[in-house]
DNA sequence: TGTACATCAGTGAACGCGCGTTCACTGATGTAC
DNA sequence: TGTACATCAGTGAACGCGCGTTCACTGATGTAC
């Protein structure tokens, strides 16, 4: 049962997908080209149809690999922040809202790089990024506990949308006050400081 | 000093951009395509230069077009509530955050209709893009004069990204929760109750 | 171990299509005398 | 008031370009005996 025979195209599959999860959050849905996207994996366009059905197709898997990378990355760099009494809650939002996430949406979530044009897409684009909804509202979940089901709703879209707001306005003063007032408010409204647990 | 000479070309420019500003919310503005939007006014694409230099200036008309009439529009129907004792803050909220905006977007506001693209457009429309911004926050502010001035960005921040997951979420009971809780936790943050003022 | 063949991953030319933009032209409206 | 001409708004064919997709082919890897 050896695995090898199948795993260099797998790792090019790799390879292609995680060229078009940066390249959907840096260029949009619509800038997702199949030459580009196959150029950035080392590879010519013609061999694409041997990996994905469409182009639709790869849009949903970079979707998927672009919500896992950005969890998976605001989940570290608040676990760096967790010790010395920040609460989880606290360090998920100054994570999630730090000014250095202006300059570069490529790495970032695809919910904020991508939220408006979501009910542009096809239906299966459109599921596909229903999903990334849910699971950043499920991420936020995680991390206010003892908070009613519905507030998640209203913590992820003041992230999603102050953190659109602050990149519109350009990775200066006037966009950094937008995500500075943003972390101050959430902070306030929801976090439980450490010691005043109800 | 007869006004007429200039009024069928400029009638027809406005036809051209209003069209446009409907485009431009229900399709972003990748999808604001020159032959449909000449179509959509009663015309063929070729007389489209002779009213703007390029696409770009066409989409920076249309935006500052959409921004106007969305201002507008959440106006009349806040206006509409603020008899019977409800705030004008409140009257913001409800009207920006109704039901009725998740399945239309193209007369709706601009900046949750187009807020993750905004950074990827040209100069030009980037900064239409962040006026557009600007003028949402203004007009928060106005309806809640009482609050510290950053409040009104992360006001706008929540308005615009409830909206933006309630539409991923789709037209239904899950993207209505969205906008249900989002409504309430704005209320409940923000509104001065009429008979509360400080 | 060595040879012959089959399978597989990737190449590169070609396709049809829609886009933004240009331009020579037309027909209507306005102006000069 | 009437005629001759200039100006103007809009038409429609054409352009170059980039896109998603298809396909015949190549060269490398794996398999059979």
């Amino acid at each position: 049962m050896s695995r090898t025979p199948n795993t260099r195209k797998e790792d090019t599959h790799e390879r292609i997908v995680d060229a078009a999860a940066r390249a959907i959050r840096r260029h949009g849905y619509a800038g997702v080209g199949v030459a580009e996207v196959m150029k950035e994996a080392g590879l010519t366009h013609g061999g694409f149809y041997a990996h994905f059905g469409s182009r639709d197709a790869l849009l949903v898997e970079a979707l998927e690999r672009a919500g896992r990378e950005s969890v998976e990355s605001v989940a570290r760099a608040a676990e760096r922040r967790s010790g010395q009494g920040v609460s989880t809650f606290r360090a998920l939002v100054e994570s999630y809202l730090a000014d250095k996430h202006l300059a570069s949406m490529d790495t970032g979530c695809p919910v904020a790089a991508l939220g408006s044009d979501m009910p542009r897409q096809s239906e299966a684009v459109r599921e596909a990024s229903a999903m990334r909804v849910r699971r950043l509202m499920a991420a936020v979940r995680k991390a206010m506990p003892e908070a009613p089901h519905a507030a998640a709703g209203v913590v992820a879209g003041t992230l999603v949308g102050s953190l659109q707001l602050g990149r519109a306005l350009g990775d200066n003063a006037e966009g950094r006050a937008v995500l500075s007032a943003a972390r101050k408010a959430l902070v306030r409204q929801y976090d439980l400081p450490a010691a005043a647990a109800h």
